[in-house]
DNA sequence: ATTACTGCAAAGGCTTTGCACGGGT
DNA sequence: ACCCGTGCAAAGCCTTTGCAGTAAT
């Protein structure tokens, strides 16, 4: 489905940059700041404003083809990738990669969904989404060493 | 065990400022932006600038004594109880809160160990920690209908 | 006495907004 | 033809920083 359809599904008008963006999105592994995004698409789309680049995010956040995603400091990152998937953070540099499929969705999978529901039930909420993160670094140390902690 | 206790151990200088702030934000049960601190703490402490307030926060950060939490918009919130918790977060107000201590263990317990091992060799990265966080709205729907989307 | 912290105000990042023009439908 | 999206520049949040005075060790 090119670009072109997915906008017309959500009654989005497709204008270049619109189409250029999103494309340039989807395809990077990384999820970038909007500065990232338009460095990367300013050569085939020249007099890109960086404004667009916010304001164009905005709308497929909001029509659902991307997300912001959250971090501690500095930029937003975008991913344009809406299937249930984790990421795995740099804590030094912020980068934001996925996590392999098949390992996510064991992840997601050993969740007990009735430690959830209990959740739900105590804080009077409904769970939309449940959000996980690695956070570390690169180079693994020995794995034997490995120490974890589970937070936030 | 006090708050000049606390400083004493990590080295940090103990001023009335930051036994206010620090103590202040271990009592908060939500888990307030700079500016919600800066506020509640204000009565208790003439004068207090509201940049001391993010020195501060920056300080206890670094020093490990509180956490800067991860948010898609608007100021970063603070966490000063530093043991392995879960969040849940209101999508709506941006509010966070704890996941009652009990379950929160419980969905730690079921993470698997050897997958978390196997992401730490395919993406080469070491894994310090592991943020998760329950994305929701006040107000449960029919459990029965709660249907989930595991992400980010 | 020394050094670090505070308060203030100004500067600095990141993001949004107002408006006139141009492109999409 | 109509209206929305774009680019530009300005404004706006949130946060950090420089500096002079003050408090902690």
């Amino acid at each position: 489905m090119d670009a072109r359809s997915v906008f017309a599904v959500r009654g989005l008008r497709c204008t270049r940059q619109r189409v250029v963006l999103y494309e340039a999105l989807i395809n990077m592994k990384t999820h970038p700041t909007a500065e990232e995004l338009y460095d990367k698409v300013r050569e085939h789309c020249p007099g890109l404003s960086l404004a667009t680049v916010y304001n164009t995010l905005e709308v497929l956040c909001r029509a659902g083809l991307c997300r912001r995603l959250p971090t501690t400091r500095g930029s937003s990152r975008y991913d344009a990738d809406t299937h249930p998937h984790l990421h795995a953070v740099n804590s030094e540099t912020g980068d934001v990669v996925d996590i392999p499929d098949d390992l996510g969705q064991e992840v997601i999978q050993n969740l007990p969904q009735d430690v959830i529901k209990e959740i739900e039930a105590r804080l009077d909420m409904s769970v939309d989404r449940i959000s996980i993160q690695f956070i570390g670094r690169e180079q693994a140390r020995p794995l034997e060493k490995v120490t974890q902690e589970v937070s936030v």
